[in-house]
DNA sequence: GCCTGCGCGTTTTTT
DNA sequence: ACGCGCAGGC
């Protein structure tokens, strides 16, 4: 295979295999940039010394697989020993690891994500600014603080930089246009002794509302280190003799779109949205399998989880379309579990109730309550919902000192709890649980969040789990510890599964994916394809749908409100 | 201090 | 449609 791609190298790609020094190779989606990139690996190869490797630095671990996949097809096993393919977070936790102490003097510890939500979540005051202090005198790092304190390392000390230099003498960056100012620095850093690779397509940026991803990344690294530079921009190895290119660049650039078979537009009227949403997805499938595509694998794109969240609902129950009836269609749904775990932890020790006395039964609810606030809070800081913390605790604690809690929704708890009991069915039993939430005006948000339990495919695993609590103790005592370890579980496991059948997800998670078909929708209110508070000609909703658009290898279905604004000229 | 009703805006976050 | 912030009633 390795020789068959030699000959067919064209002259541009072959001269990147050939020249010295830093490069940057531009093109658009599909133009086979990650291909080359090893390529140049496998050629840099034969001159590497002893323990030396080629390192390739991704983003998300989802990239990173995509990678190593294609390194099976591309490189022989022995050549593949020679290549590092990492997150930068991977690489940062690796250098911090070996030589973090330099830093603070203390052996460096990692805050995990999920811990660090939490500690946000208890925390007032300045969060940023309790990290760095956390960093700088406790050696604890999170994670947004990984390529920030490798890059410190590297510019304080040139035996360590050196020695990452001479590990790696060259480097492939992956979606360089997104990256932040302290990977660049890093980067940059290693540049003086390894030689850089950046990977780049300015018009596939769309994380640059994050305030340290620089819109002119790639002209600083061009300033910076003077690469030979080369772009690939008209091939396309994705969808090859499609359409589908082309009728994206012609969204990104506003200009007429052009007819083709292998992109389908459908406009819905109102009321028609799920109907049409569930005909859009079967109706891609059925094309995909009628132009050959066995078992084909379908992405449906929105703009926000808010609408993805929706789609999922839609695609769980019984439609008609043009008098045919449609089946709910199974599906994954990536999406990111915090909150849906908090609030099945709330209906969790619900369930629980009869297997203690009330108050301590009810204080323990408020207080899974309350933690649910703490973490939306933290997650997108608003008042209302600082304040349910503040209100969900006093209750707790009036609860839990047996007095009667002065919020409806306490209230409204200590007068169910009587009434509660289960039978051991356990999907009826949750649901009651649940529905218990329902009935309370002020916690419908909550009740509403739990029904999102279903997202995560881990329904069986937490029947079964609960299924076996009844059976060893008549209860569901352990429910809550139950559910969130499940939730968890599930949580890291769908992070890395291949996406066969149909994935539901936001625009921005799919950057890098690629599958059979895709399926776009915009909603009516959230979701809407061009924002209307950016400025004509919307170039960073442009940017967002191009990428979205050539996900598809073959078929792509936009799904739109009939009175949407035209995305031509 | 809590609830309700009204007006308003509606996005994306790797690890 | 729906959640947020804010104002007003209790």
């Amino acid at each position: 295979m390795g020789a068959q791609l030699q000959i067919t190298l064209c002259p541009i790609r072959d001269a990147i295999l050939r020249v010295d020094g830093h490069l940057l190779v531009k093109g658009g989606p599909g133009s086979g940039k990650t291909t080359i990139a090893l390529l140049k690996a496998r050629a840099r190869m034969t001159a590497l010394g002893p323990g030396q490797e080629v390192l390739f630095l991704s983003f998300s671990r989802a990239a990173v697989r995509q990678v190593l996949s294609r390194c099976k097809q591309l490189l022989k096993p022995q050549e593949r020993a020679l290549l590092s393919v990492k997150t930068y977070h991977a690489f940062c936790m690796e250098v911090l690891r070996s030589h973090g102490r330099l830093l603070s003097g203390k052996t460096p510890r990692f805050l995990a994500p999920d811990e660090e939500r939490l500690a946000k979540s208890e925390f007032n005051g300045d969060w940023d600014s309790e990290l760095r202090r956390r960093a700088l005198t406790e050696g604890i790092f999170s994670f947004d603080l990984f390529a920030p304190a490798v890059a410190d390392l590297f510019a304080r000390s040139r035996a360590v930089r050196t020695l990452y230099a001479n590990k790696y003498p060259l480097i492939v960056v992956d979606e360089f246009q997104d990256t932040d100012d302290d990977q660049w620095r890093l980067v940059r850093a290693l540049a003086a002794d390894a030689t850089i690779f950046a990977l780049a397509d300015p018009e596939q940026r769309i994380f640059d509302y994050r305030p340290r991803v620089s819109a002119t990344r790639v002209d600083e690294f061009r300033a910076a280190l003077a690469p030979t530079e080369f772009d690939l921009a008209a091939d396309n190895h994705r969808s090859p003799g499609s359409g589908i290119l082309h009728f994206a660049d012609a969204v990104l650039h506003r200009r007429p779109l052009p007819e083709t078979k292998d992109v389908v537009h459908v406009a819905y009227a109102g009321k028609a949205f799920p109907s049409m949403v569930h005909a859009g997805v079967v109706w891609t499938f059925g094309q995909l399998r009628k132009r050959g595509v066995e078992d084909p694998s379908v992405a449906v794109l929105c703009r926000t989880n808010h609408l993805v969240a929706q789609v999922s609902g839609i695609l769980n129950e019984e439609h008609t379309f043009k008098e045919c009836p449609l089946r709910p269609i199974p599906h994954d749904v990536l999406w990111d579990a915090d909150l849906v775990a908090a609030s099945a932890r709330v209906v969790a020790s619900i369930i629980e109730w009869p297997a203690a006395d009330m108050h301590s039964a009810v204080a323990e609810t408020l207080g899974l309550i309350a933690h649910y606030f703490r973490l939306k809070n933290a997650e997108r800081p608003s008042e209302a919902a600082a304040k349910e913390v503040r209100k969900m605790r006093d209750a707790c604690d009036a609860v839990r000192s047996g007095n009667r809690p002065a919020i409806k929704a306490g209230k409204a708890l200590l007068d169910v709890f009587p009434s509660v009991s289960f039978t051991g069915s356990v999907v009826e039993d949750w649901k009651r649980a649940r529905q218990a939430l329902g009935e309370i005006s002020t916690l419908a948000e909550l009740h509403k969040e739990a029904k999102l339990v279903r997202l995560f495919r881990a329904t069986d695993a937490i029947g079964e789990g609960l299924g076996g609590l009844w059976l060893a103790q008549g209860t569901y005592r352990g429910a809550a510890n139950l559910v969130k370890r499940v939730l968890d579980e599930q949580r890291l496991i769908g992070a890395e599964r291949d996406h066969r059948g149909c994935t539901l997800m936001n625009m921005h998670k799919s950057k890098g994916k690629e599958f059979d078909g895709v399926v776009l929708i915009e909603g009516s209110y959230s979701g809407v394809f061009l924002d209307s508070r950016e400025e004509p000609p919307h170039i960073k909703s442009r940017r967002l749908l191009r990428v979205a658009i050539t996900r598809a290898r073959n078929l792509v279905t936009i799904i739109r409100p009939s009175d949407a604004v035209r995305l031509s000229a």
